[in-house]
DNA sequence: AAGTACCA
DNA sequence: AACA
């Protein structure tokens, strides 16, 4: 039997994983920190609540938002936008926590960006079910910054495209306190969610909650 | 400038 | 599951 088969199903620490000129996952990186983030959210989520927006087309997203930080995304019937308000109470979106914004500072960082400095973090909830579509990061104001996301709770299949909507997508599965990092050639990536698979995660149980810090302004 | 992470 |  092989070592590693020995480790089969246990974690073993952090491991990079270049997945393009500019991509990185991490695997593992954010498992110490685990409770303390999700302690975090939970404070957000209590005064900047999730919601399902919709789409400029008017179909509301299968994906539940929210957002902390000096701004938060936000889409509408008039298109996506960064904006410095919560639009449900019109309240500043709640501070991004220490414990958030140093993640995706270390996270940058090991992945080849340093200085990376978030003003934005959206939070994305997924159900059994729930999906993103192929999409690209481009409302933000700087592409020299990269997109750090940070995946919790239930297992879910990432695609990972390429600068046009028709590269054939490769997919990556991103587990609990994964970290994947992209910027440099790869910031402008098609990218998605396939639709979360049910399952019962023991912190969080039957959802996937994902971290993703921006520069946006 | 136009279109958008949505749907069928 | 990817496509048009």
């Amino acid at each position: 039997m092989a070592t590693a088969d020995l480790f089969e199903g246990v974690f073993d620490g952090p491991r990079r994983e270049e997945i393009a000129p500019g991509a990185a996952l991490l695997h593992g990186f954010a498992r110490p920190q685990e409770r303390d983030l999700i302690g975090a959210i939970e404070a957000i989520v209590g005064r900047a609540p999730f919601r399902h927006m919709m789409t400029p087309g008017g179909h509301a997203m299968s994906v539940a938002m929210t957002s902390c930080g000096r701004v938060g995304w936000v889409t509408d019937r008039s298109g996506y936008r960064y904006a410095t308000h919560d639009p449900q109470g019109d309240r500043p979106w709640p501070e991004m926590p220490s414990v958030l914004r140093d993640l995706a500072i270390g996270a940058a960082a090991e992945a080849g960006f340093a200085g990376f400095d978030p003003d934005a973090c959206l939070i994305n909830r997924y159900a059994p079910g729930a999906r993103m579509a192929l999409h690209q990061d481009r409302d933000e104001q700087d592409f020299s910054a990269p997109i750090v996301s940070v995946s919790l709770g239930l297992p879910a299949i990432f695609q990972f495209g390429g600068m046009a909507r028709s590269d054939k997508p490769r997919r990556f599965e991103l587990r609990h306190g994964d970290v994947l990092v992209w910027g440099g050639e790869s910031r402008l990536v098609y990218h998605g969610v396939l639709a979360l698979k049910d399952g019962d995660h023991e912190l969080l149980g039957r959802q996937r909650i994902n971290l993703t810090f921006r520069k946006a302004l």
